[in-house]
DNA sequence: AACTCGGGGCC
DNA sequence: GGCCCAGAGTT
């Protein structure tokens, strides 16, 4: 495209997204803070669900300030099975150093704002151009696969090594004067019309530009490099009783599942009876002696880079003092206390069950 | 540059 | 059961 197609090409794409786009909660709002919960939540997370957590969130944690004086307990609560729960944390650590070095005032700078935790190349992009009109491409697996079929650009989307293919187009194509309506344009595109299985091209307003249109390759693009089988874990969890109370515990702030609640277990070894894995396990996590008294569950859940099957066991409490290894903290709640908590799904799965039978 | 990190909805 | 989503941090 030179330079007089590219102009008609903003023009048709964003006179399309003003007739078209979503009634969204965050297209509402012009608080930068705002708009930065919703990028984040977005974070490889479909509009639909995020649209009830985000409302959620921002009724708990109305302004910045009030997300950095929370405590990151809370925080997570609110955030508790919307994933990738790094991005909780990195918020709240956010929150704090706005307060803390920037007066409370989201920084418009993108070098400064794209310093922040969990502020990386996307939502630096996102956020500064839609709150602030800096205009900077947002590229995210929408507009990658717009591009991908615009400019018949043949490299793996799934590739981070290739990204610089696609910012590249995405920084030609850029709209400078309305860099946050035209970075939401390419987005709503690629999620109404350009999507990912059956792209609507007859809807489609500027397919006059697509190359890929032209050839009749819709369906070619964008390559995608497959993925590799995931492992299979066969877990075991303990329902600990003592006193019509069960045992819960933490897990660290880092890696997996960072910072929720959960009942303790582990991996069932290779050949190893999984009651006797139970056992082991609350033995070696919080250094309890305790008895399986019945099956309680069996859970199937899938994460990103492996699956579970989670065998679910109540146990009776035999004996010793809690002395934790792996968790941070625990607690003895009762079962109605359950909710104050944030845990993975995986454990929700079971929690019916749980509720049914109850706790001695 | 590769690996880790959730969950859900759709096919 | 696999695909893919408004990606970022770590190593």
């Amino acid at each position: 495209m030179n330079q007089q197609q590219i102009r008609k090409f903003r023009k048709r794409l964003i006179g399309w997204y003003r007739e078209n786009r979503r009634d969204l909660p965050w297209r509402k709002t012009n608080d930068p803070y705002c708009i930065w919960i919703s990028e984040v939540m977005l974070q490889q997370t479909r509009v639909e669900t995020v649209v009830p957590y985000y409302q959620r969130f921002l009724q708990c944690f109305p302004d910045l300030p009030s997300l950095a004086r929370s405590d990151l307990e809370a925080v997570l609560k609110a955030w508790e099975g919307l994933g990738y729960y790094a991005r909780a944390r990195n918020l709240h650590r956010a929150a704090g150093i706005v307060i803390a070095e920037h007066q409370g005032v989201v920084p418009q700078d993108p070098d400064l704002f794209g310093k922040l935790p969990g502020v990386g190349v996307y939502i630096r992009a996102a956020v500064t151009s839609i709150a602030f009109d800096k205009p900077l491409p947002a590229v995210d697996g929408n507009v990658k696969r717009v591009l991908a079929r615009l400019m018949k650009i043949g490299e793996p989307v799934n590739r981070s090594s290739f990204h610089r293919s696609f910012t590249a187009a995405a920084q030609q194509l850029l709209d400078r004067r309305q860099p946050g309506t035209y970075n939401q344009a390419m987005m709503e595109l690629g999620a109404l019309i350009c999507m990912p299985g059956q792209p609507d091209c007859p809807r489609c307003p500027v397919r006059s530009f697509c190359s890929a249109f032209k050839e009749n390759g819709v369906d070619r693009y964008p390559v995608r490099l497959r993925s590799e089988p995931v492992p299979e874990y066969r877990i075991a969890v303990g329902v600990v009783c003592r006193n019509n109370r069960v045992l819960i515990t933490r897990r660290k702030n880092e890696g997996l599942l960072g910072g929720l609640w959960e009942f303790p277990g582990g991996k069932i070894g290779p050949r190893e009876d999984p009651e006797a894995a139970c056992i082991r396990e609350i033995k070696e996590e919080v250094n309890l002696h305790v008895e399986v008294m019945a099956h309680l569950s069996r859970v199937k859940h899938a994460y990103t880079h492996f699956k579970i099957v989670m065998d679910v066991y109540r146990c009776r409490y035999l004996g010793g003092r809690v002395k934790l290894s792996g968790p941070v903290d625990y607690r003895w709640i009762r079962l109605e206390e359950i909710d104050r908590f944030a845990f993975p799904k995986a454990n929700h799965k079971f929690f019916p069950m749980l509720r049914k039978v109850g706790c001695r």
